[in-house]
DNA sequence: TTTCTAAGTTGTAATCATTACAAGTTAATT
DNA sequence: AATTAACTTGTAATGATTACAACTTAGAAA
């Protein structure tokens, strides 16, 4: 299940990180919007309710919330950074035809991995790319 | 196994791709540099070599050689682009203290994954990070 | 509620990686 | 050796991210 605005609001103020107002449109915005937005997409739809949001703002504000635990960055591609606020485990796929990044489950412990013995593994991430099964049947 | 300078230069050639003379020495810099290193590393490395060298040439070679398939793009952090010319399929480790890239071998049959199917994959990343054995041990 | 101030926000400028482009050079075919 | 499309180079343009100083505010304390 998701974590709800207020939950992650909670999180931050536990955390001892001020509840600006900036901050916390932000925290709505990636709690409501699933579709890993740049940071290019978040201010353009948030400048139209807070017309004075500073770009300088999200990018600090995401740097806050990655610490924080709050949000992932999902580097799928080498030419744009995309973020996340779902923060448990899971797989990225990227239809390299309509550029959608779906989300999918993954069990991490089935990994086979070979060579890891006595690596500390605190970050786990994967991507596959492809084509998803809309633009497949558009041909 | 890994493949020589010489298959690699053989690939060259099969798909009408001009051995000229910088592509050859970035292609060799990239099969005897299994380091995954940045396009900055790569120009300083060979400029000693070949002091007119220009940096928009290995950005071009670089991104000849990817849609030969004769190198991968490593996008494990978000500030940086690193190539690799171990172009089979394998995981990369990136160890948060030492920032050393570990390859290791992966079966990608045995990930378990929910909701991928109709779903066209071409290419597989797996990017973990934490601390190698070294780090480690040296605390 | 008012006061206080460390922390946050903003706009602008600086930085850094990557790409565009035009002029000179070369691989490889003839 | 001549030819030419493709390649390389240096410089300039672009675009994303970061630095910074002045202004503003969240939240604690009085
Ligand atoms: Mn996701
Ligand atoms: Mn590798
Ligand atoms: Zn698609
Ligand atoms: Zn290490």
């Amino acid at each position: 299940m998701e974590k709800t605005f207020e939950k992650l609001k909670n999180e931050l103020k536990n955390k001892n990180i001020r509840l600006s107002h900036q901050r916390l449109k932000v925290l709505e915005y990636m709690s409501t919007h699933k579709t890993h937005p740049t940071v290019d997409m978040i201010y353009n739809d948030l400048q139209k309710e807070v017309p004075t949001l500073s770009k300088t703002t999200i990018y600090n504000t995401l740097d806050t919330l990655k610490n924080a635990g709050l949000v992932k960055v999902v580097t799928i591609e080498d030419n744009e950074v995309r973020y996340d606020s779902r923060t448990h485990e899971h797989g990225h796929f990227k239809c390299v035809s309509c550029e959608e990044i779906f989300d999918f489950d993954i069990k991490f412990d089935s990994f086979a991995t070979k060579g890891l013995d006595n690596f500390k593994i605190n970050n786990k991430d994967v991507y596959f790319k492809g084509i998803c099964p809309d633009c497949s049947t558009k041909q």
